[in-house]
DNA sequence: ACATTAAGTGATT
DNA sequence: AATCACTTAATGT
């Protein structure tokens, strides 16, 4: 099988579902194949878009850089996908936001910038596979902003000590913060200081070994 | 009184 | 939220 064949059955496997007939075959001529060795960057942050890739195969991980160089990884992209955010930044010319690293080796079909604009008019279903893909990067991303709040511990926290009475059936819980971090896999300065705001509120009553839950509601 | 362990804090990542 | 470094408070012997 010659490469555009190979390239070209990928394309219809992965996207025939999402895109129309003729959308495909006019990426097949403007689209030049790549592929990304695992471990190569995509794209870097501060890299000039001139192509949107459309992932046919393998995985990239994109990942935002914080001001002091520390990363973290925001979601994978996988055939089918392609980073949607990159496209408000492509029809103003802007610069990319994030890095993309070949977390596998990885083929894609890059699509001049030009056309994505031309496309929204032109293409039903390449509007709604923007649009779709724009909410399903924003659920992810809400999810690891989840993960990473403050709130959330707090809330396992709440969540551990009400279980707790509820199983004993008493409001004087026996414990140190020491025990609750090991328990909820955290450090007991974390604890500590989750417990002091929540003493404060006035939810509970902690003392040296010993907490009391004072808001408790079946 | 002294050692040990729990909890509080500020600064830093 | 985690880590570090250090202080302060409670407890046991």
């Amino acid at each position: 099988m010659s490469q555009t064949e190979t390239v070209k059955s990928k394309l219809f496997d992965t996207y025939s579902e999402l895109l129309e007939k003729n959308l495909l075959e006019e990426m097949l001529e403007v689209g030049m194949p790549r592929t990304i060795q695992e471990g190569e960057l995509l794209i870097d942050i501060g890299d000039e878009l001139t192509h949107i890739p459309l992932i046919l195969d393998g995985v990239v991980k994109i990942i935002r850089k914080d001001k002091h160089g520390c990363e973290l990884s925001i979601y994978y992209l996988e055939p089918g996908d392609t980073c949607s955010i990159s496209f408000a930044n492509c029809i103003n010319k802007k610069t990319s936001i994030f890095k993309g690293l070949a977390e596998t080796e990885v083929h894609v079909l890059a699509i001049p910038v030009d056309l994505i604009d031309d496309w929204l008019v032109k293409y039903k279903s390449w509007r709604h596979f923007i649009i779709d893909s724009y909410h399903f990067r924003l659920l992810e991303m809400v999810e690891t902003v989840d993960s990473l709040a403050f709130l959330k511990m707090e809330q396992r926290i709440w969540k551990y000590l009400t279980d707790k009475v509820k199983i004993s059936n008493e409001v004087d819980l026996e414990l140190t913060h020491q025990q609750i971090a090991e328990d909820l896999n955290s450090t007991r300065v974390v604890i500590t200081r989750i417990l002091k705001k929540l003493h404060e509120e006035e939810k509970i009553y902690s003392t040296r070994n010993r907490v009391r839950v004072l808001e408790f509601f079946e």
